[in-house]
DNA sequence: GTGAAAGCGCTAACAA
DNA sequence: TTGTTAGCGCTTTCAC
């Protein structure tokens, strides 16, 4: 490859020091108008581009933050990494994308003291894999926000919605219908099943708040919150003797993969058998029925994130853990209230 | 932040030279077994680490490689993402992505002269807003390769399935159905819309290998690929006087989108209109009706891509820039074939 | 097989 | 306001 031209080189060119041409690539201090102006020309005139890589040496910083996720194709997800883009460029960030398939290895690579530590200024992390104790065994130096599961420990910040609350509201809204054998699909009784047991209690909660007990055999358990979970919980659902009459699932895909089953049986629905979804995913909307669901403010987790990572990065003294609760609605669709007459 | 460990600190403390230590890390050449063990031992010592910045500027590479996609919330992306981060880890590379929006502005910023060029060793492009001739115009050091639309300059490779043969097979589908009215929806006749234009190519072909003609009014043009342009297109369509009895969706979203609005409208699939799709995401294969789809390998595409991009980084005279064909295939589903008795 | 030392190109403390 | 210069931490040529 061709010689690079260097910040001397232009230095030498414009008659001034590299300390000059330094300042004004990057805006800085008080440079004359004139030399400014010299130094420009040269710049141009000799097509230099700074080198990135020379400047995060000499920085000690990369100017990426890195975003890491279970899975890139589960549609929460890449809608939500979408608006995190948006926003880590708005604060002069790139964004270096990493998804780990939930293995536990994988993920503790990105938090551990790692070799790979200064590649990324701070990581934005969804862990899946990873349980409470080894979130805590992390580099403390690495400034980090985790989305969705987990519970902050108090050194990094934890953004989500309040999922016991949210799915209380979404098996309330069945029991509104005058729904009275309610399925949940999604349950994960186990360590890193954080997110899906919150689900779980909001769902007998709600039962309890109306004198009801939840029917265990209702709750049926998935390795992952996909379509084929959803699918294949439904079908054993409705080979029980008296299969339920709605079902809160526990992602929209669940639920996606829920009607399938239901609709390839001939049932109705909602009339046979309502369904509620949670994350609000685009397909929800599009689907046969349409699909009611919970609604979780994905613009405001992404920007709350990359707000309170970047934040941790300029701090030297790390703010404290917060943990963060983001806003959600519940909106209703066919699955739950009907085709409207009118539906376009 | 606390003073990094140094290959220096390591190698006074083993008692040899920093080259030796250095040589040890990266598993290079020859170097005593006593040696190696001593080194190996101080560096647990001191729990050094190499700093990943240090090396990238000394060896003028990032071990980065950055796939830029439009919109990372579209499941053909996403799925293909995926494969492709991957296909690089295994390579040893970390995957950079961004999405530009389809910004022209910003898709030229990544592959011309720019200050970030260092920041990746390559890039694997899917461009949206750029023409053929602003992809010519780029950083001629830059390995490059490019998905799905444009072809080959000669300069970079390009990966992708054939349009117009797979165009033309799906439209066949549809005739050989029986149907007679048949629409396309997804037309770009303008000079971003390539492979827009190859889909339509493949349609009018198959039209006029059975002696027909394909009729104007029934080839919708949208400004993207999503659900809701399917959804309106069909709209358009279903107000026709004499509506279309099939239709060729430029891709599964259109093809979801084309469907609700059909379905909204009370009408049957396949048995009114018979629907047919594109890019085979996972959505396609759960919806009701499952669609009818051309899946292109996304394996193969992402495999290659990151084959062809590796190699050229590596090497230092360019190879030739390839255009090579990924192998796709028609999965017939119920929204062309209806509901098979048992479908589950 | 190992050591010494010269970069890689930029930043920033210190001086002037 | 601008110049001088010492790093940043690693790689790598060249000599021993």
């Amino acid at each position: 490859m061709r010689r690079e031209v260097t910040l001397r080189d232009v230095a030498e060119l414009a008659g001034v020091s590299s300390r000059t041409v330094s300042n004004v690539v990057n805006g800085y201090a008080n440079v004359t108008e004139r030399t400014r102006e010299r130094v420009q020309r040269a710049v141009e005139e000799l097509g230099y581009r700074p080198n990135v890589l020379a400047r995060n040496l000499a920085q000690g910083r990369s100017g990426q933050i890195a975003v890491v996720v279970p899975y890139l194709d589960t549609p929460y997800f890449s809608e939500l990494l979408q608006s995190v883009i948006r926003a880590a460029r708005v604060g002069g960030y790139n964004v270096l994308i990493d998804q780990t398939d939930g293995d536990p290895e994988h993920e503790r690579a990105f938090i551990a003291d790692g070799s790979r530590r200064l590649l990324f200024d701070g990581v934005i992390f969804s862990p899946l894999g990873l349980d409470q104790q080894a979130l805590t065994d992390r580099d403390p130096t690495l400034p980090l926000v985790i989305l969705g599961e987990r519970s902050s420990d108090g050194f990094f910040d934890h953004v989500g919605i309040d999922d016991v609350a949210a799915s209380r509201q979404a098996t309330e809204h069945l029991l509104d219908m005058g729904r009275q054998r309610i399925a949940a699909i999604g349950d994960q009784p186990y360590a890193t099943g954080e997110a899906a047991q919150r689900r779980t209690r909001g769902f007998c909660d709600a039962h309890k708040g109306r004198g009801l007990t939840p029917q265990e055999d209702l709750i049926i358990q998935t390795p992952r919150f996909n379509r084929i979970d959803g699918a294949q919980a439904m079908n054993h659902l409705l080979d029980l003797p008296e299969p339920p009459d709605a079902v809160f699932c526990y992602s929209d895909l669940v639920a996606l993969g829920a009607i399938r089953s239901i609709v390839s049986r001939g049932l109705r629905i909602p009339e046979d058998i309502a369904v509620i979804g949670y994350d609000d995913i685009e397909d929800g909307s599009y689907s046969n029925p349409t699909v009611t669901t919970i609604s979780p403010d994905k613009e405001w987790i992404a920007t709350t994130a990359v707000e309170r990572l970047l934040l941790r990065i300029a701090s030297d003294t790390p703010p404290p853990g917060l943990e963060l609760r983001a806003p959600h609605r519940l909106i209703v669709r066919e699955s739950t209230a009907g085709r409207t007459p009118d539906a376009r």
